[in-house]
Formats: structure tokens, sequence, C-alpha cells
DNA sequence: CTGGTCAAGTGGCATTACCAATTTCCGGCA
DNA sequence: TGCCGGAAATTGGTAATGCCACTTGACCAG
């Protein structure tokens, strides 16, 4: 495409293009305070609010540090001033929650429209969740993988979306902190157990059958989370 | 130098941390339009270059799109306005069958737990929803309003991360084209009565009745849908 | 139905003024 | 001489107003 959006048209994006050249061009170095806004302005050639809107955009670019009454300072490459104001972070137990409300319906979706080869892909997670904790690891991956083939064997790709981002919500540090107290094996083999309930009532087409089973599956998951928590505290 | 700076001494700051949290609580979705610039002052009682600061700082952020002489729009997770890596891109119909499964059961769980406030929230949604109708206009924003709210009912902030997520796939552009031609009162009314059904439920905590109105409710809207995608064709 | 014109709405920018916090500096005091 | 306190200058923060450029949608002629 030869056409290129022509938009040099915001002053203030002007501004920051050029301050931050004399910045990087070694014109400031770090910690160096620029010249006060209205030197700023006459020195461009443009009004005082357009310097400062573009002297906002470099503050928020995590460039420089407004100090009131005092000047801009030119900031070390580094982090921002406060954490980006960040996701909502849901809490492990909301997210058991919401995946006991979400995946229970896709286990009975699952039960009425899983194809074989559908069936046997949950097998197989099923299958790599013994391997890895035959291996004393933590069965995550196959776990993962159980609950993303019911999903799949939906057949609806905005399901598997949202089973997934629930849980790569399993990322939190929360989580990670529980899952330390969570890696015993007694407290794996009846999820092991679970799982296959979950995949025998889809298998036999069994709607509510798999509803129930994924149901308890989660319950059971939150009941054991709860007692990691408990003794965590 | 003391501790913590308690430094909500910027405006612009405090300003762009008010429209954040508008937008995230539903109050506008993507690609929906602020108002504009001149009310935004009035609204929060500052002038109107301190909105204007806050609204560059979002817009570094990549939350908001200025466009210039049109107004200022919510922009989608993903920045750069160039070419998106192509989302995953779920067909309408994928996204009403999930939304079915899902939203039922934050209409029952939304029946077991809702609030006062919260229940005064849903109905504002729907009394939005009627004003947009009474003036011709697509009732989307209280549509969107209308669920999301049911999904805070839950109390449950992942769900209602769920529930934001796959009302943005409506963004996608077989959506645009559908609703198109599905903006006539006479398909716009059922779905208000519908609507109402699943308040009153819910206002009952009736939590079986709520799903099966949620339920009813979304199977109409494909139905619904599935006229229009036909006359499409 | 297509294309052009026009007016209202909206953001972009400049100007001016005043306020608040900080810094600087000077003069008085020990 | 050295320290301390406060006034003045410096600097960013916010407000108010005005005008321009662009976009949009409606209306009208072809």
């Amino acid at each position: 495409m030869p056409f290129q959006s022509i938009e040099p048209r915001r002053l203030y994006r002007q501004i920051a293009e050029q301050i931050r050249g004399l910045i990087r061009s070694g014109e400031f170095g770090i910690g160096a305070r620029l010249p006060p806004e209205r030197d700023l302005a006459r020195q461009f050639g443009v009004s005082r609010p357009s310097v400062r809107e573009a002297l906002i955009a470099l503050e928020v670019e995590g460039l420089v540090d407004v100090r009131i009454g005092s000047g801009i300072y030119v900031r070390a490459r580094g982090e921002a001033p406060d954490a980006t104001p960040a996701e909502s972070e849901a809490g492990p137990f909301e997210v058991l929650r919401a995946r006991h409300a979400i995946e229970s319906e896709c286990a009975a979706l699952a039960a009425k429209s899983a194809t074989r080869p559908q069936l046997q892909a949950i097998e197989a997670a099923l299958t790599e969740m013994e391997g890895e904790m035959a291996e004393a690891k933590q069965p995550l991956p196959g776990d993962r993988l159980f609950h993303l083939r019911i999903a799949e064997a939906t057949g609806n790709g905005s399901l598997v979306h949202v089973v997934r981002m629930l849980w790569e919500e399993r990322a939190g540090p929360l989580f990670k902190r529980l899952e330390h107290h969570y890696d015993t094996p007694a407290l794996w083999q009846p999820a092991l157990a679970e799982h296959r309930a979950v995949l025998k009532a889809i298998a036999a087409q069994d709607c509510r059958g798999a509803r129930a089973a994924m149901r308890r599956h989660l319950d059971q998951a939150c009941r054991r989370f709860s007692t990691s928590w408990d003794i965590l505290q």
C-alpha cells in the first residue's frame, strides 16, 4: 500500500518526537533537567499547552519525570513509576467458580457432539497426565490439555478460547503459591479419577452425567485448594 | 524525602483513572464513542485542557483512539493501529452458542447472589436500552450493559471477564454486517421482553427460571440472527 | 441512485491569566 | 563566620476563551 497515514497532524506527537530525539542524542543525559515548559514552547514555536501534552505523553511512556515546582527530568530506562494499571487479577477461587459454571456446560455439550477423534484426544490427554504423575511431576500440562480437549469437543471455537483464557489466569502469583502445596500424589490421584468419570460420561453421550461429573470434579478441586489455602494461612 | 508521595495531585491522572474505570466497568464498550471533550470536562468539573491531557495519556497507553473531528473511541486490547495480527475470529453463531452455555449459568448464579444494588444496575441497563429504542437507535450499548451487569451480579470477576470478552468478539466484521439487517424495532422488541423475563426471574431469586429465561433469550437471538443471515446470503 | 454542497459537531491549537509547590538567595541573628 | 528563616523568583498545574480544521450526515440537484 503506497499510502501511509500521514498524521504528523498531531502537534504534541511531533514535539514529543523532537524531545525524544534530544534525549537520545545525548543533549540531555539521565537525570538532566529539561528547559522549563515555557522555554520549550518558545524554542519550538508552539504554545505551552502543546508542550505540556507532549511531556505528558513522554511521562506516560516513562521517559521523563515531571516534578511539580522543580522541573522535568530525564528518567533512566527502566520501570514505570506505577506498575501497569493491570487487569482485574481474579482470585484463584473466582477462577475455579467460573470454570465450575462454564466447563460443566462444556462437558455437557461435548457429550452431545464429540466425534471419535475428539474422544481419543481427550483420552490421550488423560494418558499424558498419568505419565506425568508416574514421574512424580505436577501433571499440570496433562490436566490443562484434558480440559482444553473437552472444550474443543464442543466444536465451538469461542468456548475453547474462553477455557484457554481461564487457564491462563492460573499464571497469577496466588495460584503459583497454592500449587506448591498441592503437588502431592495423594491430592492428584482423586483428580485423575474424576477426570476418568468425566470422560466416561462424555463417551457414553450422557449429557447430564458429563455435566454432573465435571461439576463434581471442580467442586472437589476447589475443596482441595481450600485445604491448601488454610494450611498456607 | 517522605514516603509514599500520594500523587493524585496531578489532575490528568485522576481523570484518566476515572475514564479507565468507565471503560472497564462496561459503561463504554469497544468501539463506543466517548462523550465530547467539552462534555467530559463539564461532567468531571474540570477544564477542557485537563481532559485533553488525560485523553492523551490514555491514547499513549493504547486504550482509546482519538479521531480528529469525529470523536474519541475505545480501542480493543490489541493496540498498534496497523494491521491487526488477525484474531481467531470466531463466527457469530459460535459466539452466540458459547454465550448460551455461559450466560445462562451466569443468570442462575446471579439469581442466587444478586444484591439490591446489582439488581438496580441490571434494571438501569434495561431502562437505557428502552431509551435507545425510543430514539430508534440500535440498543447495543444497553444490551451489552444488561448482560454485563448480570455477570457482575454473580460476584465473580472471572465470569465478568469472560462475558466481556465474548461481547468484544462482536466487533468482528461479520457481526457488523448482520447488525445492519437487524436493527428494526420489530426484531428488538422481543429481545427487550426476554430481557425483562430474565430480570424478573433473577429478582425473584428463581435460579432455574433465570437460567431458562436466559437460555430462551439467546436461543431466540440466534434464531433472529439466523433469518437475517439467510436474507443476507 | 449517485454525487456534491453545506452546516453542525468535534478535536487541535493558541493565548492569557492565575494558583501552588519548589527552589533560590539574601539578610538577620547567634 | 556560620546558620537559619523567610521573601522572591522559578516552574509546573489548572482554568477560561477563542478560533481553526476536519469529519460527518443530511439535504438537494443531476
